[in-house]
DNA sequence: CTCGATCCTAAGCGACCGCTTAGTTTTCCA
DNA sequence: TGGAAAACTAAGCGGTCGCTTAGGATCGAG
């Protein structure tokens, strides 16, 4: 699409990067929602999230750098809006490892740190991830869903 | 200093940039291999890698997103002389995970993708640290150090 | 087959950016 | 305290960017 048609549909550059991003954090929150879904048990939600999470920054690595790291762009206001998406998902991820930790499944000093630990590792995906690399997105979140068990202390 | 006065001392924006990463990248070396230093046992090299690791991309978070974060704004050659040392500090921490788990300290499958994932963490907080947060860049590496430990499988 | 939606190219406007030059002030140490 | 080093402001040049407008091509549903 050129450049001029693109401002048949959105009014600024920014409300189209706000729109972009906003599409991508209602996909990730998807992933991890449909992730958590898929067990009741701490454990297997943990391992659901932490796959899912991570080869959707792989898959989609493109959109998951405007994601991630486009949010300085966005208007005060879109940041805000922006940034209860990812409350909401960090919160999410740190209340199942409480719970975990709850069960005695789980084993970790500070749940929110570990939380915020297993995301990361997903996110930082986005920024070496190349295609065509040595690694295959299922490769690496087969990997990473055996490291964010190992981080929260799971036996 | 102002945007004229720069030109004194740089022939161009892009060299000015990679003054600043070069600069950056040898920092966050050194302090890499000064706390591999501080011991011959993997185990406890890889907890001061960590936390030291850690803890620079929290206290000098601006200088620490230059260097993860601006590298595509950088000449083809000036990325490849950057690359090297990036590819320097991957498989020293490699190399260390790897002594580890032939030690029968460490169990991990992919020594490669632990260390990525050991560095991941670290290099991820420059992208959410803030100062004057509810965590300390102290508090932060401290977390870290021991996520990082059972991330390899550390007993 | 036609009509309306949606794309395109081309041209242009004002603002900012990368960089330079010239002249002036500040700094700091021998 | 004098003088070189290094900072500053101000002005300007060419190029790109954000965005708009006008007019023409394309495409798909009815």
């Amino acid at each position: 699409m050129s450049a001029a048609s693109v401002y048949v549909h959105y009014p600024t550059k920014e409300e189209l990067l706000y729109q972009l991003s906003l599409s991508g954090h209602r996909d990730v929150q998807m992933v991890l929602e449909q992730a958590a879904a898929r067990s009741e048990v701490p454990e297997e939600q943990l391992r659901a999230i932490a796959h899912d999470y991570t080869a959707w920054h792989a898959r989609c690595h493109t959109m998951a750098q405007v994601v991630q790291y486009e949010m300085a762009a966005l208007s005060p206001q879109h940041v805000e809006q922006i940034a209860q998406i990812r409350r909401e998902m960090q919160h999410r991820v740190r209340d199942i490892i409480a719970a975990g930790a709850e069960a005695g499944r789980f084993h970790v000093e500070d749940a929110s740190i570990a939380a915020l630990a297993v995301l990361s590792l997903g996110i930082d995906v986005a920024r070496w991830y190349r295609e065509g690399g040595t690694w295959t997105p299922e490769y690496i979140a087969e990997h990473y869903r055996e490291l964010a068990l190992r981080l929260v202390g799971s036996a």
